[in-house]
DNA sequence: ACATAACGACTACACTCGTAGTCAAAAGGG
DNA sequence: CCCTTTTGACTACGAGTGTAGTCGTTATGT
């Protein structure tokens, strides 16, 4: 279950707005792209082909919200991207982030935070 | 400047074994890649249409190199990943590598010598 | 009531990607 | 010296992706 970065977009309204219909969905993703209604429409049947939402009538309209979990898809990716670029090892790639773009303050002492509760 | 993961195999040896010829890559990538010789060489044609490679020729045939180093890549990379994915905060990412037991100790340990050295 | 707007279903189309095939020239084996 | 192998250049082709368009129908504004 594959989904694309313009997908991603569609998931990330409804991940936040979950059962609203394709126009909200226009509505609310309309200030950062500018997509025709038709292309949204088609993202969404797409993923709904895809089995990544579900869809409820109403009335004349779908209302549709995502079957599968923010996180659980963050996970499935994260494993997938670390293995890709960096073969797996997680190190690096929070170097990487430090150095491009400056983990900021709080970041670091979530990081910790966790990391403590890894070592028990 | 698009690196697919097919074409990302071809950059992991051409990284690790710079100056190489098409056939030499083939060999490195049998074990792990059923790959004909004649799809290897599309690849290799393709990363140096988008600049990713530089030739050499060597008689009949050409050498390749990567013209981007593989940590400026990794970086590039991991950046895009964590805004596209992640809304660019990297902690929630960390937190899920670890929960998919993509962590070993030797990865936490590492990340702490890094958060050590990032606080300063 | 009629024109128009909005809906879902279906269709379109160029581009990328994975995975090769063809062809002509050159190099090497026997 | 000829046959086979190897090489680069070019071509192919189906699936996936981004970005819509068309059609027939239904709701809505006036």
């Amino acid at each position: 279950m594959q989904i694309t970065p313009a997908e991603l977009e569609v998931m990330n309204v409804l991940w936040e707005h979950p059962g609203i219909g394709a126009s909200e969905i226009a509505d609310r993703l309309k200030d950062d792209k500018s997509w025709n209604i038709r292309t949204i429409k088609t993202l969404v049947g797409r993923l709904v082909e895809k089995g990544a939402l579900t869809t409820e009538p109403d009335g004349r309209r779908y209302l549709y919200r995502p079957a599968i979990k923010r996180g659980d898809y963050q996970k499935k990716e994260a494993k997938q991207f670390v293995d890709r670029i960096f073969g797996g090892r997680a190190a690096p790639l929070v170097a990487h982030l430090a150095d491009a773009r400056g983990l900021s303050a709080e970041d670091i002492a979530e990081l910790e935070k966790l990391l403590g509760e890894l070592k028990k």
